[in-house]
RNA sequence: GGAGUGGUAGUUCAGUUGGUUAGAAUGCCUGCCUGUCACGCAGGAGGUCGCGGGUUCGAGUCCCGUCCAUUCCGCCA
């Protein structure tokens, strides 16, 4: 080694140690008779000194030639500070140096290496390797390592065993678009890469290997957003002969060690709700329980009075903003805006206000009479001091927009707290989705997820209707893990491809080895994944994932460092046997 | 595929109604400074205003197109 120590250890005790630290050139002073440079590694920040009056000419010369981000050796004494600094661990100590070294040079980086950049997000992912040496992003790295230990510590505890499963696989056609490697051997054949490791994760129930995890990387070809990559990680587990139940306190279990170990957070325990509910109160599959605002419906209250917007629509929904009748006519206005984004696409925003002095005042007064507004505001249960919004239209659509009006008015008035954490199990989904496009059903979480048993029989009669023994871990409005009772049964998995439109050709085909399996013996068996980059995220209190993935892609699935993907020779085409169509770009 | 926002000095940004030589901060360079730690002080260099076209006597500013970045919708079993 050619260090004694780190920059971020030495203290008062050390005083008068001879020692040498490694480092990047963080910032230099230089005072004219004294210089001092701030030496930084991963483990801290330590002051180097020189005295000009007592410090060697060639010394002081090579110090002042530094630059920042040279990486240099430095040898000295540690000497108490004259002047200290509290707002630093190593702050009241510096090294008096006596030997200098530069192991080697830097150009000027592009921004600041330090907690506050004043580097932007491009740039810093083109020089990613720079900004991994600010505390902040490292500290997510690390936050990741701790998250990963603690998984694999619990997890190996519970008699789970690791097992890696192959990443080059087939393609299938369910689910998101697959990302796929063409077979050199094989002319014209391509493998994919996993989405999840799904059906190798049963085969190792088949197997008996009883309990698997396996923290993977995944890979989907669709478009990105802050939340989504196209290769992430999962943590993904799978269990036999247990029940829906016997994997819900499992996991639990396991958020709950994550919480205590990693931020030394008791959670709470995890409340649970029906898809139905979620749906119902919050508009979502996916609800943010830091705060209340649960949906009320007035489409029976509202209807037959004349107001062609409400009387014409499918269902009328609203919320109550507890003590927001202050809003101003500019905030409702500017909440009006915001429904009726493009994204949200809502026609218009009605108000209800619950005035101070108890008085009703509505943007459709001409409409309903104060007895009516008044039944309102009795629906929603609301006092003097309450702002009540409300849409309307189609069942579906009003939900979905009404849960962004939901969330926006929780930013607005600070009811999202990231150091606040509420988790819930979100249970009963459905177990088939009705696909406009496609006109047919297809799974809504996968196609090996399993009816519940007094479901079945609506396989036939009303598949829209069949619950799946499927279950998500929610937290805060984010997803972070799901999964379900698989099928294991032969006849049941085929009947499952058949309803999704599968010919038995097909299933053969793509699943065939699956169904094969089951026939031999395969236990009861259920699991679940969750997402990895996510949770390390909801744990460091932000909603990008790039912040916890070392070398990430950007918003058009471009790695900006290595500038990838890239263009490959005419040579390594000819003999994956493929011809390039020339973009419409040219 | 669609919508919003942005692109001006190495960097982060300002730039009024279209009008003189495009500014600030920071970084960089030079000099001074013996207790700094966001050191300070003085001076200096640094610009294809993303790119292409158009309107105009005149465009960083207006119009059209395009590229890039970012957020969202679609998509993500």
């Amino acid at each position: 080694m050619i260090r004694t120590h780190t920059c971020g250890e030495l203290r008062m005790a050390d005083i008068g140690t001879e020692v040498t630290l490694c480092g990047w050139v963080q910032r230099i002073r230089d005072k004219g008779g004294m210089v001092w440079i701030d030496i930084r590694d991963r483990y801290g920040l330590t002051q180097l000194m020189l005295d000009g009056s007592s410090t060697n000419t060639d010394l002081l010369e090579t110090a002042r030639n530094l630059g920042r981000e040279f990486v240099i050796k430095a040898g000295g004494k540690v000497i108490e500070r004259i002047s200290k600094n509290d707002k630093m661990p190593t702050g009241d100590i510096e090294i008096k140096l006596s030997g200098l070294a530069i192991l080697n040079g830097s150009k000027v980086p592009p921004f600041i290496i330090e907690d506050e950049t004043d580097g932007g997000d491009e740039l810093r992912m083109k020089y990613r390797y720079l900004d991994l040496r600010r505390n902040s992003v490292r500290k997510n790295l690390e936050l990741r390592h701790k998250m990963m230990q603690q998984t694999r510590a619990y997890l190996d505890g519970s008699d789970f065993i690791e097992v890696e499963t192959p990443v080059l696989i087939k393609s299938t056609p369910e689910g998101a678009r697959d990302f796929v490697v063409p077979s050199r051997v094989h002319a014209g054949e391509f493998y994919a890469l996993p989405q999840s490791p799904q059906t190798f994760k049963q085969l190792l129930m088949v197997s008996g290997f009883d309990r698997y995890f396996q923290i993977v990387k995944c890979f989907r070809d669709e478009d990105l957003r802050a939340d989504r990559q196209p290769e992430f990680t999962q943590i993904d587990c799978e269990m036999s002969f247990v029940t829906q139940e016997d994997i819900l306190q499992t996991f639990e279990a396991l958020i709950r060690h994550l919480f205590s170990k990693v931020k030394g957070v008791e959670l709470p325990s995890l409340k649970r709700m029906t898809y139905a509910d979620a749906m119902r109160k919050y508009g979502s599959d996916k609800p943010d329980l830091r705060f209340g605002m649960e949906f009320c419906y007035l489409t029976e209250l509202a209807q037959g009075k004349g107001f062609p917007v409400f009387d014409s629509a499918e269902a009328v929904i609203g919320i109550n903003a507890t003590a927001c009748s202050g809003f101003t006519r500019k905030e409702l206005d500017a909440l009006t805006d915001f429904v009726k984004k493009p994204q949200i696409g809502a026609k218009g925003l009605v108000y209800l206000r619950y005035n101070e002095d108890g008085s009703l005042k509505s943007s459709v007064d001409k409409f309903y009479s104060t007895d009516e507004l008044e039944a309102w505001a009795k629906a929603f249960d609301a006092k003097p001091g309450d702002l009540m919004l409300i849409l309307a239209g189609g069942l579906a659509v009003t939900r979905k927009q009404l849960n962004e009006l939901r969330l926006e008015m929780g930013n607005k008035l600070g009811l999202r707290d990231r150091n606040t954490f509420v988790p819930l199990w979100v249970l009963d989904f459905p177990l088939l989705e009705w696909d406009e496009e496609g006109n047919r059903f297809h799974a809504m979480h996968h196609p090996f997820t399993s009816p519940k048993p007094e479901d079945i029989e609506l396989l036939i009669s009303n598949p829209g209707a069949v619950r799946a023994n499927a279950y998500d871990m929610v937290i805060n409005g984010v997803e972070v893990g799901g999964g379900s009772i698989r099928i294991h049964d032969r006849t049941m998995q085929e009947r499952m491809l058949s309803l999704l439109g599968f010919s038995p050709e097909e299933a053969k085909a793509q699943f065939g080895f699956l169904m094969d399996a089951f026939e031999f013996g395969a236990p009861p068996h259920g699991g679940i994944a969750f997402g990895f980059d996510r949770l390390c995220a909801l744990f460091g209190g932000v909603d990008s994932i790039r912040d916890f993935i070392a070398f990430p892609k950007n918003n058009a699935g471009r790695d900006v460092m290595i500038d990838s993907p890239s263009p490959i020779s005419k040579e390594q085409l000819t003999e994956l046997y493929l011809d390039i169509k020339q973009s419409s770009k040219g």
